[in-house]
Formats: structure tokens, sequence, C-alpha cells
RNA sequence: GGAACUGUGGUGUAGCGGUUUAACAUGCCGGCCUGUCACGCCGGAGAUCGCGGGUUCGAUUCCCGUCAGUUCCGCCA
């Protein structure tokens, strides 16, 4: 840099820094040369400054102004000076100052970008990650780390004035059975063997309990081998807790007034608390999902009782075999036409739904290829039941309940959506409470734990662990915000004759948990106090602050679809040599 | 593993329901310009329309396959 020094930001100067002679040093975001008047807007991190280059800069200096491009990487030394009058920016924070340029050096040359180095640009998103340094240089992806930083930095300052500790775990660690698929790391010295990069702190911080931390905290990055969507990557990070001599109650409170104290700090807003509360079976009831979205209503209504006793062959079969009819209300739908219709039922055959119902509220009444299959009471009681006037469209799905659950759930956020019944300013949470503990597995033909085989089942259900697993509820908990899972957890069994008989709930063999779990079961015989946690998903809540769709816009570096990174191309071939050293032949198919 | 959508100068788009010199904006290069801030004006270069095959006299356009990206289902304790 030849001597010279950056003693100021470009973003920060002001009209109160008049007559200051300052270096400056950034990037060139635009020249605008008008001949004998050249202006150069200079970018940092901070902001943008306007420099003035003119014959009094000196000779030297305007010439080499001239050649200067987009992106070049300046030095500019130069005088603070007050803008002339009607020529203040109002869009620029220093837009009421101007810097003139007596010395300018070309720290570094750039190619002309790929795309513009600006807000609001529509670059082809493979673009934008092959060229991720270039993107990264554009204001919102820069606030989007920024406010991701404070999410991250106001975690840690609550979570250390409350006395937590954070502390590091393995990454190297070992294959787990249960859950989603592992990510392996072959090992050199043993050939032969893997570790398994960590699905998240699970185990570790259990022992970290038993270890006596009590309070333990880690932003935590985790790795999951498995499809990649629009909210979640292969890698993620974590807010990984736990707690000793704690009760759920504890823990909702403290994750609440942790809540309050992230959004005041990053988002300069208050949040209600407490937050409102429902059980999995109410969330799946009348949402039809484990994640409500409470912004909008579209609640599901059951009128299977109604539909058992039509003469609509379908509906009727459906509730007699134990399946379920329900339906929502799409206030003022009526209008749709039969395409939108078509749409919303290949939408919800996507859930495996296998057909839409619907009811058109008409000023003639109700209107509707089924209503022939129902007596006028009838239509009359599920016009009641659903609430339904004069504009409204009644759309129904029967089938076992997953699927009407699911599809209806799904359908009725997209009916919010078309509707703009969603205030994308509301920070909606709740929790939701009392889930299974269990969950069946047709193809595997087993119970498996819903949330993790650790998780403590209720205290009245423990009976049930054996003789009938589908009844029994767990301590677990997830913290929902606008429909978004942002986070889940639960209170751990740290009873080893518990565990056992949870171990054995899920089909795993004494032999098979003492291989896997040996250490853990051994813990336990030591003094395991009463502990559970919660672990939260830091792009997430960054996504749904940023008020971003994909949680790759606030990922600095993030994988595609298929899990590839575009700017450095991995994954990739090996060298032979460093597959010979770790034991490893490939056997991929030639096409 | 499956479904849908997308792929045209550097970037963003248009196009033709079969035959065009492939259009527009912006960016880029050159020239002019002392108050612009998406500066302006003049001129110029730049694309075998993702790839492969098929139908046809002729394909950017129609069909099939493939690759890549995105969204979703499965999967994700």
């Amino acid at each position: 840099m030849a001597g010279l020094k950056k003693d100021h930001n470009c973003g920060e100067l002001r009209i109160t820094d008049c007559g200051k002679q300052i270096t400056v040093m950034g990037w060139v975001q635009r020249r605008r040369d008008h001949g004998g008047l050249i202006f150069i807007d200079l970018r940092d991190r901070f902001g943008l400054l306007q420099v003035v280059f003119n014959p009094e800069s000196g000779a030297e200096t305007f010439s080499r102004a001239e050649s200067v491009r987009n992106e070049y990487v300046l030095a500019i030394t130069g005088v603070v000076g007050a803008r002339p009058k009607g020529t203040v920016n109002a869009n620029l924070t220093t837009g009421e100052v101007e810097v003139y340029a007596t010395e300018l050096r070309i720290l570094n040359k750039a190619k002309t970008p790929p795309f513009y180095i600006e807000d609001n640009l529509e670059a082809d998103e493979m673009v934008r990650l092959k060229y991720r340094y270039l993107d990264l240089r554009r204001p919102v992806m820069q606030q989007a780390l920024i406010l991701r930083h404070k999410i991250a930095f106001a975690m840690r300052e609550f979570l250390n004035q409350r006395d937590f500790l954070e502390v590091e775990t393995p990454i190297l660690t070992k294959s787990s059975p249960e859950g989603a698929r592992d990510y392996l790391v072959p090992s050199r010295v043993h050939p032969g063997e893997f570790y398994a990069l960590p699905q998240s702190p699970q185990l570790f911080k259990q022992m970290l309990m038993v270890s006596g931390i009590e309070k333990y905290f880690q932003v935590a990055r985790c790795f999951r081998d498995e499809d990649l969507r629009a909210d979640r990557q292969p890698e993620f990070t974590q807010l990984d807790i736990e707690m000793s001599f704690v009760d759920r109650e504890d823990i909702l409170a403290l994750m609440e007034e942790m809540m309050v104290y992230i959004f005041a700090k990053t988002m300069n807003t208050t949040i209600k608390t407490p937050f409102a509360r429902l059980t999995y079976a109410e969330a799946m009831g009348v949402y039809g999902s484990d994640k409500p979205d409470l912004r909008f209503g579209l609640k599901l209504v059951d009128i299977g009782e109604i539909a058992a006793q039509s003469d609509f062959k379908v509906f009727a079969s459906v509730v007699n075999n134990g399946g379920q009819v329900k339906g929502i209300n799409a206030v003022g739908c009526a209008k749709y036409s039969r395409k939108e219709i078509d749409e919303l039922t290949n939408f919800v055959a996507i859930f495996g739904a296998k057909g839409l119902a619907y009811i058109q509220m008409t000023e003639e009444g109700p209107k509707s290829p089924i209503a022939k299959f129902f007596i006028p009471e009838q239509l009359t009681a599920i016009c009641q039941k659903m609430n339904a006037k004069t504009g409204d469209l009644l759309m129904f799905v029967a089938d076992e309940p997953m699927v009407v659950a699911e599809s209806l759930g799904h359908l009725r956020v997209e009916i919010a959506k078309r509707e703009g019944l969603i205030d994308p300013e509301e920070f909606n949470f709740c929790w939701v409470v009392d889930f299974p503990l269990f969950e069946y597995n047709t193809d595997e033909k087993r119970w498996v734990a819903m949330h993790h085989p650790f998780t403590s089942p209720m205290e009245e259900d423990v009976k049930y662990l054996l003789s009938d697993p589908g009844k029994a509820k767990a301590k677990a908990y997830d913290m929902v915000l606008n429909g978004v899972e942002l986070g889940g957890g639960s209170i751990r069994i740290y009873d080893k004759k518990v565990q056992e008989q949870m171990f054995a709930a899920i089909s795993m063999d004494p032999a098979e948990a003492r291989g896997k779990f040996g250490y853990l079961l051994d813990a336990f015989e030591y003094g395991a106090p009463p502990h559970g946690g919660i672990a939260f998903g830091l792009d997430r809540m960054t996504m749904l602050l940023a008020k971003k769709n994909t949680i790759r816009d606030v990922i600095a570096f993030p994988k595609t679809q298929s899990a590839t990174c575009a700017m450095m191309q991995a994954p990739s071939l090996v060298d032979a040599k460093q597959l010979r050293e770790l034991y490893i032949k490939t056997t991929v198919p030639e096409k």
C-alpha cells in the first residue's frame, strides 16, 4: 500500500468531517467520466463515498483516474468537503460530502465481473455461486452475513450472562445407526475403519452433563448426508444447548427469553412471551403440520361424521375404514376457475391425496360436483361447521389421517400465499409439545424414535415402552416460527434401565446397544444428572430474520442442490496415492 | 429414486407453434464531454440459441435422450 494507511471507512464520512485530509481504500462501484471532471463511487463494507477528480488533483492523478475501471481496488487521499448546493445525494449516507482527491493509487486492477456488484440483481444463482467472492461484495449479501454474526453474537452474549459454558466437541466422531445418513471419513491409522462427521453433538453434550458442566452451549457445525432443500444444506450450524437439573418448563422459558434478547439486539423489536403452545395432536389436527404457520387461519375442519352418513361412497368408505374427511374454508375463493381448482388438485396430489372435493358458495347457494350425494340438511351442516358464507370455497380431502393432514396442511399455506393472507412483517412463534415418542417405520417394520432415542418418555408412559409404543408421549418440544421449525429438543433419559428399554423398543438388541452406545450406558451408572436441552438452526433463524427464501442466501459458501461447491468444484476425484494410503478402492459402475 | 419448471452475446430478457442478417436492455471497447450519482451523446466489438440424437429440403423453434440449476415428493432421529 506504499506507505498509505486506510484511516477512514467510505461509509462513515459526514458533513462534520469537512476539511479533514483522509485516506480511504476500497473498490470502484462506478466511474462517471465527464471529460474534465471524474467522479468515482468508492465502496467498502461500510458504504459508498463519492470521490472527485479535477485538474487541481494533478495531471498524473487525473489521468490515472481516467484509466480506472469497475472493481479496481484503490487508495485515495484527499480532503473531505461539503457538496455544492443542489448536488447532495439523499440516497447515500455520505451524500452530503465528497472527497477531493489529491492522490490516487491503484492497489489492484480487476477484470470486468460477470455480473453487477449491486443489490436487486437477478443473475443466475449458479453464476453467483461460482463467483461467490464477487456475489458477497453485494451489500445485501454482506448485510445477511452481518445479521448472522449479530444473531450468533447475541446468543453467546445471552448464554454467557446466564452462566453457560461454550465447549467444543469433536468433528471426527463415531457413526451412529439411527437418524440421517452419515458423512464418513476414512481412517489412515486404522485401515478399513471410518469416522463419521457429527449429525449433531447430541451424545457429547449429554456426556458433558454427566461431567458436571451443568450449562453447555456450542455454535456447532453439523453434517447430514441427505438430499437438499431450500432450507436444508448438508452442513449447517446449530446453536446447541444442554442443561442439568431442569424440566421442560425451565428450558422453554429460558429459550423464550433468549429469543426476546436476540430480537431486541438484532431486529430492534420486542417479541411477546409466552409463546403460544400446541400439542402435536392439536397442531396436526387443526393445521395439518407439526410446524404450523399461525399467521393466518384456514384451519382444518373435520366433517367425518357428516360424510359418513352421506351417499358419497368415496367419503363414507374412507371414514368407515378409519380414515378422515377434513376440509378448509378458503374464504372468498369461490371465484376460483376450474383451472385453478385443477392446479390445487394436482398440488394436494403431491402429498398423496387422491382427489380434492370442493363446494363453491355461490349467490345461488352451494355448487359442487358432489352436492348430489348429500341431502340439503347435510350440506347445511357442513357449511355451518365450516362457517361458510357466500363467496367462499370449501375444499376437502378424504384419506388416512397423515395424508389428510399433509395435503390440507400444505394446501392452507398455498391458499394463504395465493390470497396474500400472510403479513411478511409478522414473527409468529409457537411451541409444539407432547410429541409421540415413536413412529412406526413400515419399511423396516419396527418402531423408530421420532426425535432421537435419548428422549425421555413422559413419566406416566414409561410403562408403554415395550407393551404399546405407539401410545407413549415424549418430553420433546419444537420451537416454530412462521411455519418453520427453528429448533427442537427434549428432556433426556438419564436412567440406564429406561435407556435400555428405549433401545429395546426400537428393536436394538442389547449387544448392538452395548456396541454402539455402551459408553452412554456406562456413564449413566456414574451419577448422571437429570438433563435436557434444545438445538436451533442458525441458518434458518437468520433466513427468517433476513426475510430470505433460502438458507443459501445467509451462508457464505453454500452447496448446490446436488451438494456440490460451484466455486471449488467439490467434491472431486483424488489421487490414486491418497486412496492407497487410506486402503480405499472405489467401485463406481461404468456408464 | 421420482415429479415439475428453467437453460439464447459477459449479465438479464425477447423471439419464431419450421425458412429472419437471431432482437432489446445493460455491460464491454473507442471517441466527445467540468457537477454527475443507473451521467449524457456518437461509433464499435461480442451468441454456431446447454450438449447429443431424431423428424424435415431446412430446427434456436417440434420430438427423444442427456447434463446443469431450482422447487417439491421420498429422505432429513
